[in-house]
DNA sequence: AAATTTACTAGACGATCAGTCTATAAATAA
DNA sequence: TTATTTATAGACTGATCGTCTAGTAAATTT
C-alpha cells in the first residue's frame, strides 16, 4: 500500500479535463457568494479554497494577491449586477416606474431566498473600507456611479413620459435611491426580514409623486 | 547587566497610579473608536492592547471573550449615542424639526472632523453579522429600535406643534430615517464627504412636508 | 523528438490570531 | 496577622492568516 491515499496530479491539467468551468472562474463565482455575505477582511483565503476545491498555488497564480482578488469579484460582481439592473429597467414592455419596481421586487426576492444572509457586495465592501486597502475606494465608487446612471436613465424616462414631475432632478433622485437602498440592505440582513426594503421603496416612490 | 530592560511591575496596581482612567473604561474607549473605523472582525485584540497600554492578562479579567468585548462596546456605544441625540433633540429652545436639522449637522461635524473614516459603530457591526455571532443580532437592533424611538418622539412634537402634517405616521418615518441614515453614512465614508448626508437629510425633510 | 514555455500544484513559511496559564502583588476582609 | 480577592504581566498554545518557492507535467515550438 505505497499509495493508500493519491495525492492529486500535479502539473498542468489535460485539456479534455471535463471541469464545466475554469479554475479562475470558480473563484471568482465562490468569492462573489462569500463576499456578499462576509465581506473580504474577515474571510480567509483557506475557507476559499477548500470549499472551491482549489489549491492555494492555483489561487496565486491567478491573483497576485488576495486584494487583487477583491478587486476582481468587485468587477465582476458590477458587471454582473448592472445586468441584472438592466434586465429589469430595459423592459419595454413595462412603464418606467414599474420596471423600478420590478427591481425592488427581484432583489427583495433574492434577499429572502437566501434567508437574509447576503446583501450588497459594493456596499459590503464599502463599509469595510476602514480595514480594507485604498485601492478599493474607487473601483466601489465607480460601481455605484454606474448603477446610479442606470436607474437616472429609468427616471429620466419617466419623467418624459409624464409620469414624473418635470421638477425632478433625477440624477439627485438616483443618488438618493442608492444611498436609502443600501441603507435598507443593511436593516433587511438586521431584522431578516424584507420589510425595511419595502419601507424605503414606499418613501422613496412617494417622493416621485407630483407635487400638486 | 542583569536588568536592562526592567520589565514592568506585576501584580495589582497600587490605588495611587495617577492614571485617570480605569483599565475597564480605557478598553471600552478606544474599543469604540476601532469598531467605529475598522469593525470587530478585522481588529486584532494585540492592537487595541497594544494601543491603550494593557495585559492580556487584564483584557481577559474584564471580558470573558473578543465577543463579551463587543457586546460591551455596543452598549456603551449605544448609550453614549442615545445622549448626543437627546442633546440635540430636546433642546427646549429650538422646534422639534430644528432640532433634528441640528442633530445632523452635529453628526457631519463628527464625520468630517475623523476625515470620514469613522462611520456608525451599530451600522458597521450589522454590516459585519455575517461574520459575526448570532449574539449581535439583538443588541444591535435594540440600538436602532432606541434611536429609533427617539426620532419619533421629535417627530411627534413636530405634528403636534404643527410644523409637519397631522396624516405622517412618525414611527414609519423614524424608521425610514435611520434606514437612509446609515445609507448615507456609508457612501459618506466612501466619497470622503459629508454629500450623502446632505442629500439624504434633504430628502427626508422634504418627505416631512405638508402635502398642499 | 528534444527543448522550451505555459499552466498549475503542494506544502513550507513566518506572522498573527484568540485565548489560557502561571506568577506576582496590592487591596481588602476575616 | 492571615486569608482572600482583585488586578496586572506576559510567556505560551495551537490554529489560521496571506504569501512564496520549488517543482511537475502538459502543450507548444523548434
Amino acid at each position: 500500500m505505497e499509495n493508500s491515499t493519491p495525492t492529486k496530479r500535479r502539473g498542468r491539467p489535460l485539456k479534455t479535463d471535463g471541469s464545466k468551468f475554469a479554475t479562475k472562474e470558480k473563484l471568482l463565482r465562490y468569492g462573489t457568494v462569500v463576499l456578499t455575505e462576509k465581506g473580504l477582511a474577515s474571510t480567509g483565503l483557506d475557507e476559499i479554497l477548500k470549499t472551491v476545491g482549489v489549491p492555494k498555488g492555483s489561487f496565486y497564480h491567478y491573483f497576485a494577491s488576495k486584494d487583487e482578488f477583491g478587486l476582481a469579484v468587485i468587477q465582476n460582481y458590477g458587471a454582473y449586477f448592472a445586468n441584472k439592473l438592466d434586465h429589469s429597467l430595459l423592459n419595454k414592455e413595462r412603464a418606467p416606474l414599474d420596471c423600478l419596481a420590478d427591481f425592488i421586487e427581484d432583489a427583495k426576492d433574492g434577499m429572502a431566498k437566501h434567508a437574509f444572509k447576503r446583501g450588497c457586495l459594493i456596499g459590503n465592501l464599502g463599509q469595510e473600507l476602514g480595514a480594507l486597502s485604498e485601492k478599493f475606494r474607487e473601483p466601489l465608487e465607480n460601481v455605484f456611479l454606474d448603477w446610479q446612471n442606470r436607474i437616472a436613465q429609468c427616471l429620466e424616462k419617466a419623467k418624459a413620459s409624464g409620469h414624473i414631475s418635470s421638477q425632478i432632478n433625477v440624477e439627485e433622485k438616483a443618488a438618493f435611491f442608492w444611498i436609502g437602498w443600501e441603507g435598507a440592505i443593511l436593516r433587511a440582513k438586521l431584522v431578516k426580514s424584507s420589510a425595511p426594503l419595502d419601507l424605503f421603496a414606499k418613501h422613496f416612490f412617494n417622493s416621485l409623486q407630483k407635487q400638486l
